[in-house]
DNA sequence: TATTGTTATACTCTATAACTATA
DNA sequence: TATAGTTATAGAGTATAACAATA
């Protein structure tokens, strides 16, 4: 491959502090997310996927479509399907048919998916406050100030990579 | 952003910041490491493992036992093994055996895998100083600063989860 | 018996694509 | 023909456990 070549002269490693924040931050990240699976696995039985699901229809008291569940989630229909089985299956969730259209139907909560998804939230929101309780009240607005800009940033540039083969999982709750 | 609000609404929530924190700051990594996945595989026909492997080699010249990767690259063995023989047939690294055990070898960067590398490290720093360069000097240096807070508590607490799942990927790199 | 590394297998999370049934 | 949803399959990335050879 040439594309050495190609690639000389773009950065004479000016920035390393950009390369050991990103490290660190990687890091931060996949520390906090391990512990939130081995919370939601071991406490709840559960999975981040359907945690995300669950926190989508919460937020839906009148039920979304496969559809809008899919793009919410950022992942594709027939993850989707499963998903809703699942906890179809274990009473968490139900399929409401949608009138005029006999295609589709509202996925929602049950009253146990509902109360179950209480709990659940209360512990994730558990975990991650102790997860951030190093830092204060005004350090935790820095941090989500800044990385506002970061992530302005990286969805406004390069269009050259614009459907992306998606993200891994449950980002979904970033609404914003 | 009113959907973030709304689904803070639902807990007693006394520290939201922090949820909405944790929310923006996965959005923010997941964005980056989509990012670098599709570029190592469009541009080098790559993955994260095998970059981080190589990278793992590029700081130890002399070469790593499988042992000593595994460890690093905080992955059982058996993918160890797997990259490893990828990497072989391709040429990147090579396997030397160790004097005084023959149970056990080094793994080295080739001549060509540490020529690979290089161009792919340059590739690689200049994604991540794009993808915060929304930031100054700064604010860069106020992020890792605070996010090195998150790691260490992250780090030493909870000793009830002690050896957890396991990271997903290439987390390696930060060794601090 | 302990350690190094390999092999085989399975699980989680995701994607693509072919398919059914309505519209 | 287009859309809603399902099914089947594949792939990346990881784990565990049984195994070989050597220590």
């Amino acid at each position: 491959m040439d594309k050495e070549a190609r690639l000389q002269g773009t950065t004479p490693a000016e920035h390393p502090e950009a390369l050991r924040l990103w490290l660190r931050m990687l890091t931060c990240t996949q520390l906090i997310e391990t512990r939130v699976r081995a919370g939601l696995r071991e406490q709840f039985d559960t999975t981040l996927p359907r945690f995300d699901l669950m926190a989508q229809l919460e937020r839906a008291p009148e039920g979304l479509k496969m559809n809008e569940l899919s793009r919410r989630m950022m992942v594709t229909g027939g993850n989707v399907t499963a998903i809703t089985d699942q906890l179809v299956s274990e009473g968490l969730v139900q399929r409401c048919d949608v009138a005029g259209d006999r295609r589709a139907y509202r996925v929602q909560l049950t009253p146990a998916g509902r109360a179950q998804f209480a709990a659940m939230a209360q512990q994730h929101e558990a975990w991650i406050v102790d997860a951030f309780a190093a830092l204060g009240e005004k350090e935790v607005a820095t941090l989500h100030r800044l990385l506002g800009r970061v992530k302005a940033h990286s969805q406004t540039a390069v269009p050259d990579l614009p459907s992306p083969p998606g993200p891994t999982t449950h980002l979904s709750l970033e609404t914003s």
